[in-house]
DNA sequence: AGCACGCCGACT
DNA sequence: GTCGGCGTGCTC
């Protein structure tokens, strides 16, 4: 016997089947030593197969890695599947298994810990301690509220503390594989009764088939819809996958599993350690777990008779994801909800125009959730004309109306969400005599003064350097800063509220794990009354008594010039406002812009999704962008700006000539990228608009084209409706 | 990914 | 004259 075999090597050049003579008992799906050259690496058999289909001499499967197949049949074809799209085989089965799995190759990530020693008993010992022991006694106290890793300790206690400590066996030393996974809040596991409206889109799921697309307001109880569907399906006997953003996978939501479904759900994501993961892919995988709930990667669990996929937040930018193996989580949501005959909902508050379309289209079946559960109002949403204020010499980043609203809310003794999508303090400095503005070495972009360590940081590549008082050109000493961050947002906040407890959660502060969580409960304890941030507050978690909610810059995401820019503002917007007066309090939003004639606020401001997609959805057919279109776009990279660029040249060239007639290819566009430089690197690009349905036709060959012009300095990407095209 | 083969600059 | 740079190509 032949198998085809799989090695566990990611480069284009072995991404394909190698032949082998099959030791006795090898089956597909199978992982297996084999020898490759003069390596071994691991691989996995795809097929069996009578003859080979090469006159090379063949090697022999060295060792059967597993009792049995740990890849499904089913995932052999979805590896098939993937690789249409531009992904390798072996990158494919990296997402199929965990990390651990895979020989020996992950390091295991062990920490040393420090504990409370059980058997002692807190108060009395600290009672023991020498007063004037005063880092023993503080760090003491400190272990005993819960264990923290040494390397922390270390950072603010002496060493000389730490082994007092543990010589007087007050303290114990541990290594631990990695951080506990967060158990889920303790929440009653009480039947809930379906609403009418719940009750009646569950109705329709069970009956109906294929695809729905669940459009339901933030608050309109979505999830216990879900639960019910889950439910239903463990009950014919099948399984479900559960898919929500990464950043909603938060105690509440596990709790709420876990109190609902018990030991019968698993969690996949990135907080989990190896171990855990690994455990709970075999739970799935074995059929003791039949609930998988997950970030973006769960949709590869290890599930059969699949009765139930469901993706949350459809619209949301980490389904699709941003590195190295480039999938669509929806593609791959289709693919195995048609090969289990599983029901598949996405659901959302503010669908993606190409998701609302194909439902508008009948492709998916729409179902509606317009009212929130309780009779709770949707908040109030006000535009602030910023351009009225600075006519009426108000240049701050606060309008009139905010500081009102803010004071208003303060005085009620209730919660504020101030929101800025910017990072840092400025977005630029500049000087006010020659003009000078510090730039990335390495990008082309102008460097973010961060006012907290008085640096100035590249947000591409992450460089950071020493700010400066000074022109280092000129030498004069007056800089202007540039568009303002959170940083600034945080400071203005404190100086015009000072009464006001104020936390500020942005990729800065939440740098050491955990921090966004610490951050987030809190803000939730109360113990905050403004949170400042970034697109991180604005999803999925709610805060009882945040009356209300500020968008300082609304019209950030409308400056990119992107076909989706309207519809992120839009998401972002309702998004936001849905953090207002989740409970009883009625809520309120007050959003500041320049451009407030943009239809984008008008839609947004009555909650208007259906007048908001009518309007985009007329301008992409006119534009000829998705979903009336696809787009690809093939990025050249090198250090040498010549050679991205004649890269690019010759593949639109290439690409021109295999247009012929009736080609779905309708144009082709070189250019320089927005950012023409990032980590030393020039940027050009292709883009080709493609008719959507051409797909298949055209995509193979631009890969293989891509391929080809990776040579000799230059990498080329190709890459499907990009996200951004940076 | 490794590893071998192969053709042009500064050293014992 | 050689050692060795890493560009290109191959692995069933």
């Amino acid at each position: 016997m032949i198998a085809e075999v799989i090695v566990d090597i990611s480069n284009s050049d072995v991404d394909k089947v190698f032949d082998y003579i099959a030791t006795d008992g090898v089956m597909p799906g199978h992982r297996v030593l084999v020898p490759f050259g003069r390596q071994r690496p691991e691989g996995v058999v795809l097929k069996l197969k009578e003859r080979p289909d090469t006159n090379h001499t063949l090697r022999a499967i060295e060792r059967i890695l597993d009792p049995e197949p740990l890849i499904l049949p089913e995932f052999l074809e979805l590896a098939e599947f993937m690789r249409k799209k531009n992904l390798r085989y072996a990158d494919c089965f990296r997402l199929f298994m965990p990390a651990r799995l895979r020989g020996g190759s992950i390091r295991e990530l062990k920490r040393n810990y420090l504990f409370i020693n059980s058997e002692c008993d807190f108060e009395s010992e600290y009672a023991k301690l020498s007063v004037r022991a005063v880092a023993q006694r503080a760090l003491f106290k400190e272990l005993s509220a819960g264990a923290l890793r040494e390397s922390e300790v270390l950072e603010r206690y002496s060493a000389a503390a730490v082994k007092a400590l543990i010589d007087k066996n007050l303290i114990i030393k541990k290594a631990l594989r990695t951080l506990r996974v967060p158990g889920g809040m303790n929440i009653s596991a009480e039947k809930h009764v379906l609403t009418a409206a719940q009750q009646a889109v569950a109705d329709a799921i069970e009956k109906g088939n294929g695809t729905f697309l669940l459009h339901g307001v933030t608050g309109s109880g979505k999830t216990e819809v879900y639960m019910h569907v889950i439910e239903k399906a463990l009950e014919s006997g099948k399984t479900a996958i559960m898919l929500v953003p990464e950043i909603s996978l938060t105690p509440q939501m596990l709790g709420l599993f876990r109190a609902r479904f018990g030991d019968g759900v698993a969690i996949l994501h990135s907080g989990l350690s190896d171990g855990e993961r690994t455990d709970e892919w075999t739970r799935l995988r074995t059929g003791e777990a039949k609930v998988a709930l997950g970030a973006r990667s769960a949709i590869f669990a290890p599930l059969q008779n699949v009765g139930a996929i469901i993706v949350d937040e459809e619209h949301d930018s980490s389904y699709i994801s941003d590195s190295n193996p480039r999938y669509f989580t929806s593609d791959i949501a289709e693919f195995r909800a048609k090969y289990n005959g599983a029901k598949l909902i996405f659901g959302s508050a503010t669908p993606s125009v190409e998701s609302y379309y194909k439902a508008v289209k009948g492709e998916y079946t729409l179902l509606e959730m317009p009212e929130r559960v309780g009779n709770a109002k949707l908040p109030i949403l006000e535009t602030v004309d910023m351009r009225e204020e600075i006519k009426s010499g108000n240049t701050g980043m606060f309008s009139a109306r905010l500081i009102r609203e803010v004071r208003s809310a303060l005085e009620g003794h209730n919660q504020v969400m101030l929101f800025l999508n910017r990072r840092g303090y400025a977005s630029f400095l500049r000087c006010r005599q020659c003009g000078y503005v510090p730039k990335c070495p390495d990008c082309d972009v102008s460097l973010t003064y961060h006012k907290e360590d008085n640096t100035l940081r590249c947000h591409y590549c992450g460089a950071k350097y020493r700010s400066i008082d000074v022109c280092p050109i000129c030498g004069y000493d007056d800089l202007k800063e540039g568009k303002t961050g959170t940083e600034k947002l945080e400071e203005e906040t404190k100086r015009l509220f000072p009464e006001a407890r104020v936390l500020r959660m942005d990729n800065d502060t939440t740098r050491k794990r955990d921090a966004y969580v610490d951050i987030l409960t809190k803000f939730r304890r109360r113990e905050a009354d403004i949170l400042v941030g970034t697109q991180m507050i604005a999803k999925g978690h709610d805060f009882k008594d945040v009356t209300l909610v500020g968008i300082i810059d609304a019209d950030i995401a409308l400056y990119y010039s992107d076909y989706r820019s309207a519809e992120r503002t839009f998401q972002l917007i309702t998004q936001v406002a849905g953090r207002a007066g989740r409970a009883e309090k009625e809520g309120k939003v007050v959003m500041q812009t320049y451009s407030p004639n943009h239809y984008v606020y008008k839609y947004a401001k009555s909650y208007d999704y259906k007048g908001f997609f009518r309007n985009e959805i007329r301008a992409r057919e006119l534009t000829k962008y998705p979903p009336f279109t696809k787009i690809i776009r093939m990025l050249s990279l090198s250090e040498s700006e010549r050679d991205a660029g004649n890269a690019a040249r010759g593949m639109a060239q290439q690409i021109a000539a295999m247009r012929q007639k009736g080609s779905p290819i309708l144009r082709i566009q070189v250019m320089q990228s927005a950012i023409k430089r990032i980590r030393a690197y020039y940027r050009y690009q292709v883009v080709v608009w493609i008719e959507s349905s051409g797909e298949e036709a055209v995509c193979p060959a631009l890969y293989e084209l891509g391929r080809k012009y990776s040579t000799g300095g230059v990498s080329v990407f190709a890459e499907i409706n990009p996200q951004q095209m940076l």
